[in-house]
DNA sequence: GTTTAATTTAAACAAATGTTTAAATTTGCA
DNA sequence: TGCAAATTTAAACATTTGTTTAAATTAAAC
C-alpha cells in the first residue's frame, strides 16, 4: 500500500519540521501516522533513510516546475524573474514545512549524504537565477550586481518570512494559526514585496 | 569560578548551533568542555535552564549595543540605516553560532518560555529599523515601503549567508573551514551588497 | 587549625531512544 | 480453496538520554 508510504512521509515531514530531526522520535511519527513502530523500519529502512526520501520526495518536483520555466524562451528577463520569485514564493508559503526543513534544519545535518543531496537542491535553484540575470545583464536591462548575494536577498527574504512566524504574529498583532493560513496571507504581501526590491536593485 | 559557567555555555552554543538543542547531549556538552556531567545541572539546574542562560547572555549583548546606536540624533537615516546594517552584519557573521540558534532553531523550541524571549530579541531589532525608516519617511528622504518584509529582505539575507555555508561553499569553490573564517571573508560583500540594495529600495 | 560552605566526583536512576525479532495476520495469485 | 509473499503486530533489544544522589574534595571564614 504505497498510501501508507506517503502517509509516513507527510507525518514524518511535519514534525521534523515543528521539532527538528533529532527532536523527533521514531514512536512519535508511527503514532501520529496511526502506523506501528516497527513499519518505520519496514518502508524505510531507518530514521535517516526516511529523512532522505522525504527530501527526495519534495525536492524533485520543486525541481520540475522550476525547470519548466527555465526552458520558456518567450519571458523578458524582468518577467522571467517575477514569474521565479512567485513560484517560490508559492512553493515555500505553501509548503513551508519542507522548505522550513531544508533551510533550518541544514545546518545541523549530521550525515554529509543528506547535507549534500540538500546542498544540490539550493544549489540548482541558484544557478537558475544566476541564469536569468546574466541573461538581463547580457540584454541591457539589468545592472552589474552580486549575484549571489541577490540571491540570497529573495530566498533569505521569504525564508525569514515563513520561518520566524512568532515574530511575525507578534508584529502583526494576529493570533497563532497554522503555517498554511499565515502563508496564504504572506504569500501576494511577499510578490509585491520582491517585486519592487528586484526592480529597484536591478533595473539599469 | 565564574569561568567554569562561560566556558560551558561557550561550549554549549557551539553544539546547539553545530548540532541543534534536541541533538545535543548534557554529556557531550560535559566532555567537551571538560566538566563533570553533574556541574551542569549544578550551576544550570537542567538543559532547558541552560538554554535559557545561552540566550539572555548573548541577547543582553546585541541589544546594549543596538541601543548605543539607536539614541545617536546626529545621524542621517540613510548613515543610521547603513550603521545598523553593518552592525547585524557584524554581529552575526562574527557571532554566527548564537545567531544560527536564535533563527533556524526558533521554530523547533518546544518551550513557550523561551519562544517568547527570542521573539522579544527579534522583535526589539524590528522595532529599532521600523524607526529608522518612519523617521526617513518623515524626513523625505525614504519612500514609501513595506517596512515588516525590509526588515525580512535585511535580516533574511544575512541569515541566509551564515547559515547556508556549504551552498556557499560549493558556490564559491572554497574548500570548508570554521564560521569565523566564511564570516570574515563575506562581511565586506554582504555590506557592499546590502548599503546598494537598500540605497535602490529606500530612496526617493 | 577547625569548621562550615562550596565545589567536584563517580555511580546510579528511570525513562526514552532507534532498531530488530519472530510470530500473527492479511493479501494476491495459482 | 490453497499457498506463498507481503504486511502488520507486540515484545524485546541494547544504548542513550536528562537528572539525581551521596560521598569526596577543595576553598573560605573564623
Amino acid at each position: 500500500m504505497v498510501d501508507k508510504r506517503l502517509h509516513i512521509l507527510e507525518i514524518a515531514e511535519q514534525l521534523f519540521a515543528e521539532k527538528g530531526f533529532e527532536g523527533t522520535s521514531v514512536r512519535d511519527i508511527a503514532n501520529t501516522a496511526n502506523v506501528n513502530l516497527a513499519m518505520i523500519s519496514y518502508y524505510f529502512g531507518s530514521k535517516e533513510k526516511l529523512f532522505n526520501a522525504l527530501i527526495e520526495w519534495r525536492a524533485s518536483a520543486t525541481h520540475d516546475v522550476l525547470n519548466e520555466l527555465m526552458i520558456d524562451e518567450t519571458l523578458e528577463p524582468f518577467e522571467k524573474m517575477e514569474k521565479l520569485v512567485n513560484l517560490y514564493v508559492d512553493r515555500i508559503t505553501t509548503n513551508s514545512r519542507f522548505h522550513c526543513i531544508m533551510t533550518t534544519h541544514l545546518p545541523t545535518i549530521q550525515s554529509e549524504g543528506i547535507k549534500n543531496r540538500m546542498t544540490d537542491v539550493k544549489y540548482h535553484t541558484m544557478e537558475s537565477i544566476r541564469k536569468i540575470i546574466t541573461e538581463g545583464q547580457k540584454k541591457g536591462v539589468f545592472r552589474k550586481v552580486d549575484i549571489e548575494l541577490t540571491v540570497a536577498s529573495i530566498m533569505g527574504t521569504i525564508i525569514h518570512v515563513t520561518s520566524s512566524r512568532p515574530l511575525y504574529y507578534r508584529v502583526y498583532g494576529i493570533e497563532q494559526d497554522n503555517p498554511e493560513a499565515y502563508g496564504k496571507k504572506m504569500a501576494p504581501k511577499l510578490k509585491a514585496h520582491l517585486r519592487q526590491l528586484l526592480q529597484a536593485h536591478l533595473a539599469v
